[in-house]
DNA sequence: CTATAAACTGAACGCTACTCATTAATTAGA
DNA sequence: TCTAATTAATGAGTAGCGTTCAGTTTATAG
């Protein structure tokens, strides 16, 4: 209370003049009694991501937030409409990151293909940099209420677009099987890296990162991809030409 | 109470007697005041499944399902530690069919690639066939706390065992490239399947099942099988050639 | 028929998401 | 600069739910 006060007047010191210390302006800036909505928003999610992520949903307090962020709990529910909301938010944010960064990435590729590999590849990396936030998501942003649709519908949506995207290029361009199916070839490579996630979640053990992408990848290529063949089987029909053609010529 | 004594009456006559018809006896038993162990269960489970399918698993009450059940709240806790538990059960009833089913199917179909394609096919079935159960599955089945592992990890496990086997047996005996990984693989199959499921669960519409198996085997198949067309078409070529050289060398 | 064990009950408990009347801080107008 | 009106914050209170347990009823054994 008397602190509030306290606050109140360096922050009227601070509009007033210029002659208080750049720290004295910050110290005014941070502790200030009525920070703006948007500054205010961004600790609650910020304690509410401390919170969840230590905690779980379901065990992680309304009040504990509250606490953390230094509010009464009333003060959550002017910012949010319910706990549920709360969560939607901080994994809002942490997965807009990724998306932005993708949007933005993937014009400067060359080739559906690469992409796609593109695409496998910074997601899984998104999820293993944060084992607290992938359990977060993994585990609770599926469920939604009649007024709120999940957010895991939404990212997966977007994600699947982009993906579905790549590889109807790819068919046009040749470099895919016409028989492709743009959407059940993105469940594969979305629930791969979801069940990925999931074990990650769960048994928390170190991921080969490098491993898991070009497994994915080379297992979808060799599926979806116009050239199919391996070394391996190709020297094989070349040992039988090579055969024959030892007849006509035995030397 | 009436009720009950009077039902305690007939289940002593119907202990005491052969005369009583059989209607009378099965009426006994059906209505006996106190009722088998595994009857007891069966009643709780079953009223918790269409409580859960009803109104979800978290707005689905324990009040409701007791009330459904006939009993009192606290007869569900002398036979479940918890309401998780409760929904583990429900679920596990509904995939234990599922399971059994496959492994006795299993050993009568022919070749690894059958054996797969069977699996994906009666997973999608088992999923299509009843929604709100692959409601709860898709949307509660992975929360776990400490005490409780998670059941779709054991059951994620289970299948990915039986997928991984015939992975591994598609590889020994040549039908499937041997740089395939058994691991990853299953997570492809087993997360378009998942991601199928929540779509369905999600938008509630009509799945084409066919349609749905045949293209997730086929990206699968052309990914991992080591008769690519591509390479049938050289196998081809090869084969005219020896006949060629065949018929400039009759031996 | 009695004593013991087992099953069942539902009121009570503790916890938590969420609300709302009240209070504090800010802004607008004169 | 002072006041009125508006906006933000508070936290005690509410309702609902999962869970417990002392007391009761029913079954069983001797």
């Amino acid at each position: 209370m008397v602190f509030i006060k306290m606050c109140g007047t360096l922050n009227i010191v601070q509009n007033h003049q210029q002659q208080v210390s750049r720290i004295m302006t910050i110290v005014a800036i941070k502790n200030s009694p009525r920070p703006s909505k948007a500054h205010r928003v961004d600790t609650i999610v910020e304690s509410a991501r401390k919170i969840f992520c230590s905690y779980g949903f379901e065990n992680g307090s309304i009040g504990n937030i509250a606490k953390d962020a230094g509010i009464a709990e009333g003060t959550i529910y002017s910012y949010f409409d319910s706990k549920r909301t709360l969560l939607d938010e901080v994994l809002r944010r942490h997965y807009f990151a990724l998306f932005n960064d993708i949007e933005q990435t993937l014009p400067s590729i060359q080739g559906p293909a690469n992409r796609l590999r593109y695409l496998i590849r910074r997601t899984l990396i998104t999820i293993l940099d944060d084992r607290g936030m992938s359990r977060l998501r993994s585990l609770y942003a599926r469920q939604a209420d009649s007024e709120r649709p999940s957010l895991a519908r939404d990212q997966n949506r977007r994600m699947a677009g982009m993906m579905a995207n790549e590889i109807r290029a790819g068919i046009k361009d040749g470099s895919f099987r016409s028989d492709t199916s743009p959407n059940i070839t993105c469940y594969m490579i979305g629930g791969a890296i979801e069940l990925t996630e999931f074990s990650y979640v769960q048994n928390g053990e170190v991921v080969n990162l490098d491993e898991i992408a070009e497994s994915i990848w080379r297992t979808i290529s060799g599926g979806i991809s116009s050239t199919g063949a391996t070394k391996e089987s190709l020297i094989g029909l070349v040992e039988r030409f090579e055969q024959a053609a030892d007849r006509l010529d035995p030397r």
